[in-house]
DNA sequence: TGTTCGCATTATCATAGACTAATGCTTGCA
DNA sequence: TGCAAGCATTAGTCTATGATAATGCGAACA
C-alpha cells in the first residue's frame, strides 16, 4: 500500500503537462516536480529515488523522471478516486464545484475500493467529474477526447464547454457565474490580440471578455465552425 | 489540527470502559491504553506525555490518564464523525453493518466538517449509528439512555435490542442472522447459569441460546418485565 | 574554449510515531 | 519489614517525510 504522500507524488507526475511539443512520455525535470508538490528540490530528488526503488517511476539523474507502467496504473487509480469523489460530493451531497477539489484531496487516500465502487454505481458510472475531467475506468486508460481551448477557437464558432482546467475556487466561482460550466454552449464573438483577450457569448448569459490565459483553461468541443 | 494518530488515541480513551465500580472520570492505566491502541507500553507512555503537553489529557505518572475537557470535546467530535459515517455507509451506500466500522475508521480522519454536516442533513440527523451507538451532537454530550445487557435481563422480560457493542464482523454477522439487530424485539426464555448461557426468542426468528459473554454485548431496552 | 549560472544532488538535521530492551517504582505477600 | 512480580518509564533506534545548505554538473554564451 502506498502512503498518501506517495499517492500524491504519482498523481502530480501524471497530471504534469508535457513541455510544449513533447510527448507525455518525456522526462519531467525535478524542478517541476518540486514546484508541483510544493516541496524543496532536495526533497523532490530524494522522493524520486525512493519511488524509483519501489518501481513506480523511472528516474534519470539530472534528466528527470517519468511514471513506470505500475506507477501510471496507480496514478490512474488515484485520479479515479479523486474524480469520482468530486462528482459524488456535488451530485449527492450538494457541495459546490468550487469546494470539492480540496475535500477530494483528503478523501481519495482514505476511501476503500468497495466504497468507491458503490459510489460509482450510485452515480450511474459517470465518465467525467464536475469540472469535466475524465474519470479513468477501474482498469486501463481513460478515453481520449480531442478538445480545443477556448482561447484557440475560431471567431464565429459555436462550442460546448467540456472541461475547466483550473481548480482554484476563485476561478471556478467566476466561471460558474458567467455560465462557463461543462455542457454550456457559447459562441466566439471576437479575438482581441492587442488586448490579449477573447469575447464570447454564453447561451442565456451576457457576453463576456476573458484574457487568453483564462480562456486557455476552458476546454471546448467544437460544435460548429465559422461559416 | 490533531493528527489521525492523536485522534485515535483520544477516541480510544473515551471508549475505555471504567473498571468495575469506577466513575468514568477515573484514571485509565497505561497498560489498558497500550492494549486498546495495540502499541507497546513505551509507546503509550510517550504518547500520553505528548497529549498531556498538548492539554488533551491529564497524565499522572504511574497512575494513569484521563481526558481533559478539551480532549473529551475532541473525542466526541471524532466519535460523531465515525458514527455518522457508519450510518451513511449503510443507509446511502448500502454497505453491510459488519463492514462499516473499518471503513469509518479511515474516513473519520479525512472528512471535513462541511461534508459531515451535509451527511447529517441527508440522513435526517440520526441519533444512533447502525450498531445503536449514540451519535454525539455537534456540541455537548450525547444523551444518556439506561440500557440493560441481555445477559442481565430477567426471564420472561420483553426487550428491544438497542445497541450491539462488539464491532467484529463475525459477531455482527451472527447477530444479524439471528435477528439481534437494533430495534428487534425479543423475549428472554431462560437463564442457564450452569451452562453460562441464556435462551431468548427473537420476534420472527427461531429461539436462540447465547453464551453470557455474547449476551453481555447486546444492550437492550426493557419493554416489559416478567409478570 | 572557458567560465558562469541555473538547476540537481548530496549531506545533515528535524519531527512524528513506532519499536525493543533495560531500568525503576510500588504493592502485596511472606 | 523486606523482597519479588508486575507494571511503567526511560533510553536508544528505526522509518517516512520534510527542511536547509553546500556542492557539483552541464549548457549557453562570450
Amino acid at each position: 500500500m502506498p502512503t498518501p504522500t506517495v499517492e500524491n507524488y504519482l498523481k502530480a507526475l501524471y497530471v504534469q503537462p508535457p513541455a510544449p511539443g513533447q510527448q507525455p512520455t518525456e522526462l519531467i525535470p525535478m524542478g517541476q516536480v518540486a514546484e508541483a508538490m510544493r516541496v524543496s528540490p532536495g526533497t523532490a530528488t530524494s522522493m524520486m529515488k525512493t519511488l524509483a526503488e519501489a518501481g513506480l517511476v523511472e528516474y534519470e539523474p539530472r534528466a528527470g523522471v517519468r511514471l513506470s507502467e505500475r506507477g501510471l496504473a496507480l496514478a490512474l487509480q488515484i485520479l479515479r478516486r479523486h474524480r469520482l469523489i468530486e462528482q459524488f460530493l456535488v451530485q449527492v451531497l450538494g457541495l459546490d464545484w468550487s469546494e470539492v477539489h480540496d475535500e477530494a484531496e483528503e478523501l481519495e487516500h482514505a476511501i476503500s475500493d468497495k466504497v468507491l465502487e458503490r459510489i460509482d454505481l450510485l452515480l450511474g458510472h459517470p465518465d467525467t467529474d464536475p469540472h469535466g475531467d475524465p474519470i479513468p475506468p477501474s482498469h486501463g486508460q481513460p478515453a481520449h477526447v480531442e478538445l480545443t481551448p477556448l482561447s484557440l477557437a475560431e471567431v464565429g464558432a459555436q462550442v460546448t464547454v467540456a472541461r475547466v482546467l483550473d481548480q482554484q475556487p476563485d476561478f471556478l466561482n467566476f466561471a460558474h457565474q458567467h455560465g462557463l460550466t461543462p455542457g454550456s454552449r457559447l459562441t466566439v464573438l471576437a479575438h482581441q490580440p492587442a488586448a490579449d483577450a477573447i469575447t464570447c457569448q454564453p447561451e442565456g448569459a451576457p457576453s463576456l471578455t476573458l484574457g487568453t490565459a483564462a480562456a486557455g483553461k476552458i476546454l471546448t468541443l467544437i460544435e460548429q465552425t465559422a461559416s
